[in-house]
DNA sequence: ACCAATGGTTCACAATATGAACCGATAAGC
DNA sequence: GCTTATCGGTTCATATTGTGAACCATTGGT
């Protein structure tokens, strides 16, 4: 969504060319939940376009009910079709419904909250999450989008999906915390490290009192469809409870994967057992 | 969405301009829990539009994850991203939530399954219903879009609604029982009847063992909303059980409209008292 | 009364959308 | 095993559509 209109190719500059459909759709992805509505000159700023421009694509939006506008302050929101869709989607694909009872199991297992994300295009947006009951302190995160480089989420779908997401993720390193990766080389090394353990890691790199475990979720055709993940209270996250996120990180994926219509493939499979076996040896060492 | 591109307009015919925008959404209509998956050659026919330019509009709604593929069979349905999207509507207007309630306790109340659906564009589309659990015999409707010319609903909101709907309406005058409209004329007659009641009222209509009874609710705005109704088993919809859900539909009404931030038109309580009241000296008569 | 925002509109110009014809693959008919 | 009919997808000359600087009308602050 937030790619650039230009791209580098063989030393030339390449305008993309963009069509007016997408353009349009793009205004749809200014409006969150911290900011549900957004005037026409806002929405311009935001979207860097003319005002002209977003007024028209405005109004293609507002009727089809994508967006509507409030009556008293003149901002825009999203409107009530979306919701239909919505249900229609959830009707034909029901993944919240069916990520909900394994994220409640995996947050029961592990006493920390969970959280299922899905990989739409380049962005890692939320799903569904459960908090544990079993701490009084636990993690509650709201977020609707996942940042590539400071989640485990993120870092698990760098790993594991299409490649063209790591020039999407080098172009925003916003720092969370002085924790954040800040340099694409130090991401290019975790994600490296992602691979190699068959999980997503991060200590303290986008809340300060957050560490988190992430595990890739995969659909029916072997891509990556999304992550599961575990957000520790960070002063908890001992080698002994990642070990215990780790395992039944797996059985929660496994499980997902399964119900979104997918099968784990076999080589993430060889390395989990890997990583599995190897924290199993320096825990009897120990 | 159904709106034809043409339109007369003092006695010439006017080619309604499009935006590729508009058409690019326009497409999304035709998935429905009915047909969640569909063809680029389906979709095509469906859409009455060309090949290429459909696939290029099915492109840029994949990108930002409003349909997406099913790998195996090549077909096209609803994406992710509207998950996200809807969230956050909801999040910002919560009628969904709000309605839940109201439903429930209107179901209570009358016995019967209950309905509120919402207006969008020149859509009546189901945001929640409600059945009750006091009859075993009960009306399951799983609809997600509501004919305005067959349901109660339908007609509250052509009563109630903008204008231009009548001229929609009277475009798809689909015969779903015997029993169902099938003039202009006569529609036109119902919806004045509506007007002057106060409520959408359909015998067997939509359904053959189904008769129903709906009222407006109303935003911030004063304009219309959407509807809420109740749909009876047919054998069950005596003198009695219409006043009754009269009177609760009335209460639901209004609280669904002072729960999305509007209030109920004083014309619509007049009219609403006068219906009331009539019904009250006729069973007193009696 | 003024200024600086806001939402919204106009019109000459330029870019994008369009669809008939096309390709390659798969499935059915015989 | 050849023909035919679909399917999803692509090409390219044509013309419809999108674009944005400049504009207007309102509102609210000083």
């Amino acid at each position: 969504m937030s790619l650039s209109n230009f791209f580098l190719k063989s030393d030339e500059l390449v305008v993309r060319k963009m069509s007016s459909a997408l353009k349009t759709l793009q205004l749809l992805s200014h409006f969150s939940a911290t900011s549900p509505e957004i005037g026409l000159s806002a929405l311009c700023r935001l979207a860097k376009r003319d005002k002209a421009t977003t007024h028209r694509h405005l109004q293609a939006l507002e009727e089809v009910g994508f967006v509507e506008q409030n009556p008293l302050t003149r901002q825009y929101r999203l409107g009530p079709a979306l919701l239909q869709l919505a249900q229609t989607r959830e009707m034909t694909v029901p993944r919240k419904e069916i990520a909900l009872p394994i994220l409640k199991r995996l947050a029961d297992q592990t006493g920390e909250t969970t959280h299922a994300s899905i990989l739409s295009g380049t962005t890692v947006f939320a799903l569904a999450s459960c908090e544990s009951t079993q701490h009084s302190t636990r993690v509650v995160i709201d977020l609707d989008r996942f940042p590539l480089h400071a989640t485990a989420s993120g870092l698990s779908t760098l790993a594991f999906g299409p490649d063209e997401l790591m020039a999407v993720a080098a172009k925003n390193l916003e720092a969370f915390t002085d924790h954040t990766i800040n340099s694409v080389e130090s991401l290019e090394e975790m994600v490296q490290s992602v691979r190699e353990t068959g999980f997503g890691r991060t200590i303290r790199s986008f809340e300060h009192e957050v560490s988190s475990l992430a595990a890739p979720v995969f659909d029916e055709t072997g891509n990556l469809a999304g992550a599961v993940s575990v957000a520790c209270v960070a002063t908890r996250f001992s080698p002994d409870l990642e070990r215990n996120c780790q395992e039944h990180l797996i059985t929660a994926s496994r499980d997902l994967t399964r119900g979104w219509g997918g099968t784990t493939p076999q080589r993430i499979e060889a390395i989990w057992a890997a990583t599995l076996s190897k924290s199993h040896e320096l825990e009897t060492k120990s």
